[in-house]
DNA sequence: CGCTGGTTTGAAGGTCGTCAAGAAGGGTGG
DNA sequence: CCACCCTTCTTGACGACCTTCAAACCAGCG
């Protein structure tokens, strides 16, 4: 795996070896950078003509809002996870996307990205795989509110999270910094800030998780595994060597 | 709009013209028919190598199984939509399809799928914009699952599927067939079955929508869509005349 | 006629939400 | 330096929504 201080190619590594070639496409694709404070709003939901973004560094959300003032968490966006692509076709956004830490995101050329389909189609795959990837992501987390208890929820959340931040080197095999509040948790988890509060302690108390000042150490991966009845099949799926012969 | 007997073509023709040619271009992509049986899997999880489909007529449900036995349906499928489509990057079916009513589907070769997007960009446009708006009901359904009250997501879900099935020609304003028992309803929207009937008892009563031997009136459609505060947005946008000049 | 799949009903209990308030920081301005 | 926020986390009591368990009911069908 070629070393890298870009997420989204380092991420992509753990599947596909890329060409030096292909790194500078995926690079390019990123050149345009900007710097955005925690809780901004990038795309706010019903807005038109939106763009796509990269997320460099940061943390990030996606979100729909109701009619009562609740909020639904849809995902939370890593370094180097693509914002907003699946929805380009849409010409309003269905959800909103914000940040809720400082961080850096580049924004998508839509011209740019045909243009990389056609010239690097490898890489082309390669993004069309990461696109498929995360909706795998929001069919588990589908299941996880619709027939997972709360507990068994959390459980697979910090698995999941760890397990996608290992996979851009921000996280060790227990360990990784989290700055999320119980809130986000909260919506995104189909509960109340208070009852993840309580879950939070009885996995404490069960030896399985300890969350301290936005560091998360899983104690017992096993325990938790076996408890969220977690399997990363839907994570690591290594991507297939398309032939683009048409 | 072409008048066609064909369901996908009718589903896009709500939202762009197709020229003739386009309309054969669709209708040859689907010649491939099958005849299956109510209640057979088409994909089970986990599979690899798996085929997409579109569905031609019946009903089809895609689903995913927890280790304790249950059971979480992730869409129904319609006459006009796609399988499995999304998934076809990743080597191993994330989830599983299946039938429950006798139906033809149309076997999607890869192969031809890569050549109606050089040959037909705007067909293919279509068609990434119709997987768009099934993965913008995806995540409408976490929000429903996640957010609602068991009421709203019943309210809401026949709102819904009622709209669908008007874009196939398949229901009138209020009125529409629907195969579905309250089994599949109770795990599709994260409830019990002995719940949704209570629940659906509730809807009678308060005079919104009736349920009798699988048809399905809906007799106060701005009272429950006040109830479920819906909005029909994700399911309509039209789609932009996007330019592949690339 | 009994079987099966689906709907309906009742009673009891648990998970989770609501309401209310206290505690622990961290930042800001006096 | 301290008072005063603000945000976030924490705790407790209470109640509602939904589940669980159990069983009756109905229609279609062999």
């Amino acid at each position: 795996m070629p070393h890298s201080e870009n997420a989204l190619v380092r991420k992509l590594s753990n599947f596909i070896k890329l060409s030096a070639g292909e790194v500078k496409c995926l690079t390019e694709l990123q050149s345009a950078r900007e710097s955005v404070d925690g809780s901004t709003d990038l795309v706010h939901e019903g807005q038109t003509g939106h763009g796509a973004y990269i997320l460099q560094s940061g943390w990030a959300y996606c979100y729909k809002l109701l009619p009562d003032g609740g909020r639904q968490v849809i995902t939370f966006s890593l370094p180097g996870d693509f914002m907003g692509l699946r929805s380009i076709l849409l010409r309003t956004s269905d959800h909103a996307f914000a940040t809720f830490s400082d961080s850096v995101v580049s924004t998508i050329s839509v011209k740019r990205l045909i243009a990389v389909f056609t010239e690097f189609p490898r890489v082309g795959a390669a993004i069309l795989w990461a696109v498929s990837r995360d909706e795998a992501m929001v069919v588990e987390h589908l299941v996880g509110i619709g027939r997972r208890s709360a507990i068994e929820r959390v459980a697979h959340f910090f698995l999941e999270l760890g397990h996608r931040l290992q996979l851009v080197g921000m996280a060790s095999e227990t360990k990784f910094e989290c700055a999320l509040n119980q809130y986000l948790m909260a919506d995104a988890l189909g509960l109340t800030a208070i009852h993840v509060n309580r879950i939070l302690q009885q996995l404490r108390e069960q030896g399985m998780i300890t969350l301290k000042e936005g560091r998360v150490e899983i104690t017992d991966v096993k325990g938790l595994m076996d408890l969220a009845g977690y399997d990363s099949g839907y994570l690591d799926q290594p991507l297939p060597l398309l032939k683009f012969d048409a």
